[in-house]
DNA sequence: TTACGGGTTGGAGTGCACTCCAGGTCAAGC
DNA sequence: GCTTGACCTGGAGTGCACTCCAACCCGTAA
């Protein structure tokens, strides 16, 4: 497989593939006689498991150390476990906050759609919708919650 | 309240919040006599959204799109409804897509546990742990699945 | 044999999202 | 009056993750 064969599987452009070579991401492929990449089939999984890690937040340099270990064999479980693991506790995190924010979304384009129909708003979505009208600057201190939290939605779920 | 205030309370540098004014992220704020940016209590309400469309995974452009609509006050309710569900979908997209990256950080977890206590691996794993070994470059095209896709894990539930 | 399509290299450029800095102003406390 | 600390401005610098480019090489089909 060269190349171009390898970016049309990967869904990465063959520039990318150079790039994550010279950093370290995958290992350097055999050549051919013209000089020319000769990657084996095996390198798309790993560049499928890359994708994945980087698609759930994981940062290059994360990423360098984990391909790194995985240069250094089976002496390297341990640690590469215990990336995982960590990441693992981190999806988890995002998981959880991409739910509650589903849930915001939901009101939101709720209260959006009310307003939009013309219906008075909820008094207890008032400060909700003042929020998101384009507020005028209102500087005086009484509106009707204190400073911190209270925020009146939210953390309906999905 | 003053930025520094603001900066505590946003949990953003007073460096970002100029630049957020600066790139029209957050609206201008009044000044007092000296100058200096005096900011009222509803501008967290709206630190907090953008921060809340920023970790979920929506750009600066979008970002500040959403911002621009928001100044144009009701007019723009249905746009910034549109953009809101166009979000909620990448957003549960996103979800999806972590929730099956959990399960494959668990299978290798797994299989690294395993792996470490000296644990013969299942046939069915072999693929994997070869690939997560860093797989010596072999170049024939006898292994036992062929090119495109037969992974045999990875979409076991969370 | 020549054109072409796909490959090679090193290095420059891009877009995002800040982050830092120099050099200055201002208000309050000692 | 002077120092201190928070603030101001414009602009430069940073780190990530590519992306593009010029100039070259190689093998194959017409």
């Amino acid at each position: 497989m060269r190349i171009g064969d390898l970016a049309e599987k990967s869904g990465l452009s063959t520039d990318t593939l150079r790039y994550y070579e010279k950093i370290g991401l995958i290992p350097r492929p055999l050549r051919d006689g013209g000089g020319r990449r000769v990657y084996d089939r095996t390198i798309l999984r790993w560049i499928e498991f890359l994708d994945r890690l980087k698609a759930t937040g994981m940062g290059i340099r994360d990423r360098l150390r984990y391909a790194e270990l995985r240069t250094l064999g089976s002496a390297s479980l341990a640690e590469r476990r215990r990336m995982l693991e960590d990441h693992r506790r981190k999806v988890a995190a995002d998981i959880a906050r991409l739910t509650e924010t589903l849930g915001v979304l939901d009101d939101k384009v709720d209260l959006y759609r009310r307003m939009e129909a013309g219906e008075t708003v909820d008094p207890a979505f008032e400060s909700c919708a003042r929020t998101e009208h384009g507020a005028p600057p209102i500087q005086d201190s009484s509106s009707h919650d204190s400073s911190s939290g209270a925020r009146p939605r939210a953390d309906s779920g999905p």
